[in-house]
DNA sequence: CACCATATGTAACAAAGTTACATAAAAATC
DNA sequence: GATTTTTATGTAACTTTGTTACATATGGTG
């Protein structure tokens, strides 16, 4: 487990604190669809991740949900110990979008790590500046975007993600990412096909013409 | 100028640090209006506020705005130095909502100082983390919560924070606090107005009825 | 093949944003 | 003080998105 390559603070530790850290992590293997961390609950562990994907969503009391963001190889998973900082009282849960891989390391001993080292309370910075990066961009797209480039946008960026124009998604899922309701994303959808930019089968779209989602998706000014 | 007692991590620096920290620490006051910074800006200094009240918020292309949170007394105001962190990529603007007197210190300082002592990268974390949370609340409320939900708890605020039930806005400034539109406000207030919860006046709303506002303000499950 | 869970389709209506003006009150200017 | 200008508010028609309430379709399983 080479905790070294997720930690460019590593160096800096001393002997012991590697030591500590090392006897503490474990490798898990989570399967889709797991929930990894539930807002609700106090405190879990620090992950990382080694493989596949995360996902941090809040719901609401309704169960609505919206992707927040997501984690990828190599990417910390912070606000699964939102506890390591206090000040944090919101929910965010947080789901394994496909079978991965994560070390985890509890929250306590990071704690510990954290509050004797600079070095290490920086790079938390860091990586939570970037999630927050991450949630003001969504709120930009959620106050000032139409959905239908937000859908664009999302279909292109999953047709990337797992590299392929088939996207074995369905109206639901899409609605949960995006923060809204499967029947207009299938309203939605519907219309992209009758463009020609999509073609809808069950449990799955396949993207048609992507330079004419790309079009709605990155608007300059509509 | 008691810095101490904006910094709790103040007696953990070393004496030549507190001096450093003294002497480039500098009492601006700033008109209500004032933009103090803007997203686009590279990096401007830390400020704490000593008195009044700055507002954070952004701005979509077309000039449509949305409040992030809002900074009172003995607040900081850590996204006005976007570049203490990096990975920060977004642009958030700060103006003066009330005239206010604000101790700035230039980034490059306080970021030493946070690259030397672990203390004040927890606390920076820590500010951090509290404004991730502010905005996670607003995330929440956009997503899930109606506009007139909203509308009534923001006249709520407004009326404890300025400790009147009389409040001197527009239903400009609304939209711009709720990341809405004049119309939309105009035409929701007018109809509180039916139900007596306010009274209009030209620059000015008063309040009638809080109680009936909370209960538009804070439904349990709607 | 029948049954069942999941996924999709659709229509009518409500909520919120957009466009495009009209009117009204205050402030500035003459 | 009357006139012009600026700022604030009012309103209607229309679009987009969300809500409610079903209907229909598809694929897997016994």
């Amino acid at each position: 487990m080479e905790l070294k390559t997720y930690f460019p603070f590593w160096d800096k530790l001393s002997i012991s604190d590697k030591e500590i850290m090392e006897s503490f992590a474990k490798i898990k293997k989570v399967k889709k669809g797991e929930i990894i961390h539930n807002g609700t609950e106090n405190c879990s562990d620090l992950l990382l991740i080694t493989d596949g994907q995360l996902r941090a969503y809040i719901m609401s009391e309704e169960g609505k949900e919206i992707t927040l963001y997501r984690m990828f190889e190599r990417d910390m998973c912070l606000f699964s110990a939102a506890c390591i900082v206090n000040s944090i009282e919101f929910d965010i849960i947080v789901e394994a979008a496909l079978d991965s891989e994560i070390i985890s390391i509890p929250a306590e001993v990071y704690k510990n790590i954290m509050e004797k080292y600079a070095a290490v309370a920086l790079y938390t910075n860091e990586v939570m500046a970037a999630k927050f990066s991450d949630v003001m961009w969504l709120m930009d797209q959620v106050v000032n975007k139409k959905l239908d480039s937000r859908l664009a946008a999302f279909l292109i960026e999953e047709s990337d993600i797992n590299n392929t124009k088939e996207l074995k998604l369905t109206h639901e899922k899409i609605a949960r990412h995006l923060g809204s309701v499967r029947e207009v994303i299938t309203r939605m959808l519907k219309y992209f096909q009758t463009e020609e930019l999509v073609k809808l089968n069950r449990g799955g779209i396949e993207i048609i013409n992507r330079d004419g989602l790309e079009k709605i998706g990155e608007p300059s000014i509509r």
